[in-house]
DNA sequence: CGGGAAGTTGAAGAGCGTCAAAAGTAGTGG
DNA sequence: CCACTACTTTTGACGCTCTTCAACTTCCCG
């Protein structure tokens, strides 16, 4: 329900291995892991691998969408910009997420890596036909974006409703959310965004994320020990705070 | 791209017809369009229309999703709640929308209609079995949800980023895109929401909604000759209200 | 180390919310 | 047809949350 990303988010993901297609969202659903060798061969003929490092733009609102890609490794952040600047993260994607499903021919959103970050790249011709082929994999694409939906209502709500307490609270349990989906410790968040990202994802400003977090530190309810991690020391606290739904 | 509801647009709406199926959704895929006479008979057997009246709610916001909807007449809202009350309306629908896509076995919103509407209504496990054997038909719907998730971020913008007068202003150009997708004058709006439902909409108080209406009617932006229409007398002044993108 | 970016803290101000009341609108029944 | 009532919308005054602007601190990476 309350996922992490807008983005369609295909399985906790697993840590990565050498076979791309092993994290790949096209890797866990049936009608790919049960290709013959043959579909198997021309699927990877159509994939290429895309590798990038920190803070690099994989592409741009606007601009003609020729591929689609799906998250291997590491974090990335997509987000829409008004002209004078303004912008609003829609959404952070994990290894296992899929960017460019979208409706006409150019993104609507910008993509930009926040780590080092590793894509199994597909060219949307290529993805049609694969889709023609694959009933599976439209029906695993459909059930994805049916998730997204719920999590950008959610997102909705949050932005049109809630108060910077309760966005910051809220958004400390996604992330904790999405440690326990890695496999860690819901207590332990990794933040491996900045506090601008957080803040354009909250609609709020750096400041106010900061002294949201300032506060629920000195309630004891969240303890930082350094910028890019946060330990939750009282959850029934921070679920107060979020002002559960 | 900004199209006015979250909930998936099918088509311009026509005026109803006699056949219920003329006015679905499902109609102008081509999967059910070229249906023959007996599938035809069996999809007719499965869905049952349902009415209702103005400010009646269709379902609601954690019960068990047994069906789907496509509005084929009316206006409808659906939004979520906080425990305290405050909502957020989601999306407004119009002849042609789909309801109740989502991800697991509740239903992730509530739906209530703002005037008499006509639903199709389809039990959730006939839609399943329906989507395996019309691909056409799933693939019209991830079309559809495609086209969701570009307006919700869209909403996600409106919501995180844009100031009371911009929102009002955005909310009447979707409303005249709207108003143009039904063959009326882009000109002429027509509201069938309350003040609240927009306040709720757009993340402000009825207060500000109407002092928005109220400012961009004395520029002479708009005129409002009564609670239920706007007309726009200044279109290039309205963008510059709205910050295009 | 040292310089620049990122984050935190503080003070002042703006925009929107809140509360309250008036005006307008719609529905009902005499 | 009008009057009565209840609700929606508008308008006004005030207050609060969050933003803005600025200074300071911490972190990071050469």
């Amino acid at each position: 329900m309350s996922q992490f990303s807008v983005a369609a988010r295909s399985l906790p993901h697993s840590p990565h291995r050498t076979d791309p297609c092993e994290t790949c969202a096209v890797h866990d659903i049936a009608a790919c892991s049960s290709l013959n060798a043959d579909d198997r061969r021309r699927l990877t003929s159509i994939i290429s691998p895309l590798r990038a490092g920190p803070h690099r733009l994989i592409f741009e609102e606007g601009e003609p969408a020729d591929h689609v890609f799906t998250v291997t490794d590491g974090v990335v952040k997509i987000y829409k910009t008004l002209k004078d600047g303004r912008r609003q993260v829609t959404g952070f994607l994990f290894p296992g997420d899929f960017l460019g499903l979208l409706d006409n021919n150019v993104y609507a959103y910008s993509a930009e890596t926040l780590t080092p970050a590793h894509f199994c790249r597909l060219p949307r011709p290529a993805l049609e036909a694969l889709l023609d082929e694959l009933p599976r994999l439209r029906q695993r694409l459909l059930g994805m974006a049916s998730h997204e939906i719920a999590a950008a209502q959610e997102q909705m709500l949050l932005l049109g409703r809630k108060s910077a307490r309760e966005r910051v609270a809220s958004f400390l349990l996604m992330s904790s959310k999405a440690a326990l989906g890695d496999g860690r410790s819901a207590k332990a968040i990794a933040l491996p965004m900045s506090r601008t990202d957080i803040a354009d994802y909250l609609g709020l400003t750096t400041e106010t994320v900061s002294r949201k977090f300032t506060q629920l530190s000195s309630q004891r309810t969240i303890e930082i020990p350094d910028h890019g991690h946060v330990c939750v020391l009282n959850f029934p606290a921070l679920w107060r705070a979020a002002g559960a739904s």
